[in-house]
Order: structure tokens, then sequence, then C-alpha cells
DNA sequence: ATGGAACTGAAACCCCGTTATCATTAACTG
DNA sequence: CAGTTAATGATAACGGGGTTTCAGTTCCAT
């Protein structure tokens, strides 16, 4: 009944630091890239699993856009908003939210939050347009 | 080679009715359901279908929010955003988008468009809490 | 060092929204 | 009205994200 003893392994912190250094959301699959930078032979599957385990923790949390698959960054921070980069795909993250004048909604109705996303393009894919091919490269 | 010369059946007109009478963004099952009150056999591939030649035609177009199934709305809109009640999932039409201030991108970043997402528990809700249940059948 | 539990990697599997298949029905044209 | 053929409905198949399985590995308390 006892529940497992958690363990400190090479692959789990890969898996932080990967989020760490990239200091943006990430999807599972840019988790897998970016960590096997410190853990060649890490699977997808443990990606996965570690990412759930994070998220039980509350040093992950999940940041979901329409159409693509949830992100995820470290947690705490300040409420922020998303730049979602239509070339190479990546999600960033824009400064707090302060400033931010939201639209009224109905009478009657309460509003507990909101999401805000800006999508365009990044400044690295404006530099250096990507092919198709090379967007798969640089997803380090 | 010629391409098929199109049809005005029945089902097209009861899923075009649907969004007309919705008015408010419809997933493909809340269009299903809804146009079924105008003809009772339509099956969900016909919706699928017909959302898909509708937005060619340029007479639907695509909500897609994070975190959310896509959901279409009659076109020809101005630039609005959306409400979306955590209890009975519907999705509300908020007024237009003037006034909004936005963050500002980091320098080199090309903002092409944005999307904001309120979100809470609409007027109908907070009347008359639904049960699980009956939030389904509310469902028309 | 070592024994046992927790974890891993690879692949199979699952879920579910969407699309394709195909026999049947029903719009349109003449 | 009849013939042509686009559209429908039921269901199977697909695809992508995510999870489970299981044999083998590794962490770690002793």
């Amino acid at each position: 009944m006892a529940q497992p003893i958690p363990r400190n392994t090479r692959q789990k912190q890969a898996i932080r630091d990967a989020f760490i250094e990239a200091d943006r959301p990430l999807s599972p699959e840019e988790a897998l890239a970016a960590a096997q930078h410190h853990y060649g032979t890490l699977g997808i599957a443990t990606v996965y699993r570690n990412i759930k385990s994070l998220l039980a923790e509350g040093w992950l949390e999940p940041v979901s856009l329409p159409g693509q698959a949830t992100r995820y960054e470290v947690a705490g921070k300040a409420h922020h908003h998303h730049f979602h980069c239509r070339k190479c795909g990546r999600m960033y993250e824009l400064g707090d939210c302060a400033g931010t004048v939201l639209p009224r909604p109905p009478r009657g109705f309460r509003v507990a939050g909101h999401e805000l996303l800006l999508y365009g393009n990044c400044a690295r894919c404006l530099n250096m347009p990507a092919s198709a091919k090379t967007r798969a490269r640089i997803r380090r």
C-alpha cells in the first residue's frame, strides 16, 4: 500500500535541466531533444513519465495552445502570456501581464481568468528563414 | 475533370441553420446536436463534411483556443474574443476587440495576430447550476 | 558490495477526433 | 418522370498524442 519511494535518476535530472535551460514552454518532443543533450539514450516514454510526475510535484505546469501538443514550463512564475512562432513552432514567454486591458464579459458572467496568445514569427526565424528540414534540425 | 456540381441538401441547410441560431461557436458535436433538431437522422460524418465545405466557401471560420477542440462560427464578424464557461463548456462571443491592450513582444518579433480567451462561468450556469446529466441534456 | 524496489527504453497499445469507404438515397437536368 | 450523379449515413480506418507493458538496469539503504 505504501507508495514508491522516489529516486533521483540521471534521466529525470536531465529533463529538469532541459526545462530550466530552455526558459520557455517545451513540448514533450522538444523536451526529449533538449534532454538528450544531457543524457543521450533518453526515451520518449521516460519524458512523458517524468513530465507527469513533475506536474504532480508542482514543479512543472501545462501551457496549452490550439491544435498543438501541450507544452510545459517551470512552475511558479508570475502570471504571463505566450508567443507562438508559426514558422518554427517554438513557444516563448512574454513579460508580465500587468497593463493588459481585457474586454468586458456580458452581464451576469463571472470571469475566473484569462489566457492570451500572440502569434507570428520570432526574431530567430525572421533572421534565418528555415526550410522544413532545417526546422527539424534546430529543434535541439 | 470537372468538379462536382454542388447540391442544396436538407442536411447542409440544417447545419447552416444550427450555426445561425446558435450565434456562438459550435464544436462539430454541438453542431450535430443542434442540427438534428432540424433534421433528425443527420450523421456526424455529414457534419464534418459540411463544415469542411462551408469553410472552403468562406461561410464558416474556425475558432481555435488553447486547450479546446476547434469550434466554428459564421464568418464575417468583426474581430472579437470569446468566453468559455467551465461548467457547461459553451463558448460565447464577446464584444469587439477595440480597447484591448496587449503586452509587447520581445524585440525583433513580428506579431501577426492574437487570441484572447476569458473563462469562468456563464450567467446561465450561475443561475441554474447543472449536474453532469443535465449539462448533457441542455446541450441542444 | 548487494539485494530489492524504482526506473528505464522500446514497442505495443489505447483513445478519440477526424477522414475514407461504400452501398444507398435524393437533388437536379432534360 | 427518369436518369445521372452528388450527397448521405453507418462504420471502419486513420493518425497523433499519450500510456502501458515488461525485461533489463540502476539507485540506494543497509
